[in-house]
DNA sequence: GCTGACTTACTCGGATATCAGTTGTCCGAGTACCACAGG
DNA sequence: CCTGTGGTACTCGGACAACTGATATCCGAGTAAGTCAGC
């Protein structure tokens, strides 16, 4: 089990928004030429934030991305989620239906006992992912490192030149 | 994300590893046999069981395998750990190294503000797990089960035949 | 009838194919800006 | 000098390939039981 990639990239991304004041937004070429990531796929990614409402794109010159939401209505679940897909981690075949004495009409995901203590231990990580939003953790990293915020804008900013 | 296939197949298996009498070792093709999985694929998780120590195996006539430990001393998170490997999901690819700023002798494994809060959270996910033991899943399935072990037992030990 | 070795069948274990999902790339659709011509 | 129109360059968006890891299968190594011959 693993996390896609496109998690990192779409959570920096949008803290990376988050310092970019409003009305102004960043191209994918400008995003990923500041983590040197493809450009291409990185923009496949935040095409995912869009179709989730997280951040609002616009085309054409002096186009590109921005959140759609305050920094504090968006979890990290929220991200988390439009980059992975809803589904969740352990899905239940529901073997024990082809098991002796296993019934056609019953719901194995909820009777099983294993899919029901697999099932509390993601409700576990998605509630701590949902309990911490994005202006939380912009929050903590200006506290810790003062001078990010000013550098990421500055460098997106000229990175557009 | 999604967990493998073999983690609930290991899960029920070392369940019903626990239904049949010690000294009784249980044939991979056996418990294929009781969810109509593949023998062959069910044999391959079963070898990483060992591999961790969860459950012993036996060759020959007569052989199979059978749990290692007492449930009491087996959590689910070991079980799964063998299967899915004992990686984090969410594997911090440091970008922030390549960014403007970034150096190389940090860790931003530890640094960096989003790896801490993925982190925390697969860490909950963790503890659930780690809370819980086969005994204890064993006891919940016979509380409200009362006939599986007995069946599950006696289903085990003619499919020998 | 008992004991020993041999044969046999059974089971695990790892090496080997197959398939799905993630990763990565490319080109087309749409849009705002800019230049230029006309009034 | 102002206005409207056409061209141009830039950006997103989705369609298309490549590759890693999970899924599935097969055959060989090892072992214990059963069998048979000899004592």
């Amino acid at each position: 089990m693993r996390t896609s990639e496109g998690v990192e990239w779409a959570l920096h991304a949008c803290l990376n928004l988050a310092w970019v004041e409003d009305g102004h937004p960043v191209p994918a070429a400008a995003l990923a030429g500041h983590f040197q990531l493809p450009p291409a796929y990185l923009n496949k990614q935040l095409q995912a934030l869009v179709r989730s409402g997280i951040v609002s794109s616009t085309s054409g010159p002096r186009g590109g991305f921005q959140l759609a939401r305050k920094p504090q209505d968006i979890t990290v679940l929220d991200v988390v989620v439009a980059i992975e897909g809803s589904e969740e981690a352990f899905r239940c075949a529901e073997i024990l239906r082809d098991a002796p004495d296993g019934e056609m009409g019953i719901d194995y995901r909820n009777t099983c006992v294993i899919s029901q203590v697999m099932r509390k231990a993601e409700l576990a990580w998605w509630k701590e992912l949902a309990g911490r939003t994005l202006a939380e953790v912009k929050a903590t990293v200006e506290s810790r490192f003062p001078a990010v915020p000013g550098q990421t804008r500055h460098g997106l900013l000229n990175r557009r030149a």
